[in-house]
DNA sequence: GGCATTAAGTTCCAATTTGGAACTCACTAG
DNA sequence: CTAGTGAGTTCCAAATTGGAACTTAATGCC
């Protein structure tokens, strides 16, 4: 399977790797979280190559994760936005920090601590089924195969 | 920066990309969570490289997602369990899913239905924090370095 | 005994992708 | 006229991946 042939797969999850599943692309998103927008602040903070970066770049926007958008002419230049979309990944995204805080330990310690904007308080991530407000868990939660049974 | 590099990063998410930053990586915890376990199964399934597939296996086990387990002696074979750890990462990974079908249109339809082991019911995932029951979205929650300012 | 099969890898080589560094293009500043 | 800025592109060597064959330790069949 090539990548380029994720993006046609019906599972979510091979499609939701045909945007994101790769090293640099979710760095970059890191960093668009933090309010980063231009080529070069992306290529410096990360250490990536020009080359690559440009790619993701590309990937990112082709998605409609980010946005590419003229912020002056004369010489035209261009800086990178989150969309809905890619504002609607940051729940993932916060997901997979709490995990690795609990389960990939750093000898360095962390550097990131999840607050509420509005009261400064500390956050507890928790997935939950917005109907019902049970935690998600692989005990509680199946993905089925529609029209199948099992 | 190098794959290796990334484990010892003090960025949370850098070192989750550390274990799960991959393409193939995903794809294999993806065929776990359907209870796939022996070497032949997630090869053929996924159409990977033998080769790739025994080093993803090994990154996975040596992260502790996965624990390699025998499952006969004569001739010894192994098989590839979830942990606590992998058990946990699902969350995450239901989230990707949502966020994939939300936001990764497939023309040939969604594989994939999420449902309540219990009732049946399809389940709508939300991230929220555990402490005020408030949804985890770009505005209300914040990453913050510990120790500084902004 | 000899031959085919199974499961979990390993080995080898060609093809693809990445890293690193230099180069381009369209300006602006002095 | 020269230097600098920002967003890329180009080029080549190095690393990684894909594909296919091979290995190892057994079991089943004739």
């Amino acid at each position: 399977m090539k990548w380029t042939e994720l993006r046609d797969q019906t599972c979510p999850v091979a499609r939701a790797l045909s945007v994101v599943g790769d090293r640099w692309t979710l760095l970059v998103l890191r960093d668009c979280y933090f309010g980063i927008r231009r080529f070069e602040q992306f290529q410096e903070r990360l250490g990536i190559t020009r080359h690559v970066l440009a790619d993701r770049l590309r990937t990112l926007e082709g998605a409609g994760v980010l946005q590419r958008v003229a912020y002056q002419e004369r010489p035209l230049r261009h800086e990178y936005r989150l969309t809905d979309a890619g504002r609607d990944f940051y729940p993932t995204f916060v997901s997979l920090i709490d995990w690795a805080e609990t389960h990939v330990p750093s000898r360095t310690g962390s550097s990131v601590e999840l607050v509420s904007t509005g009261t400064g308080e500390p956050v507890r991530p928790l997935l939950v089924d917005q109907n019902t407000g049970e935690p998600v868990t692989v005990r509680s939660v199946r993905g089925i195969v529609p029209g199948k049974t099992g």
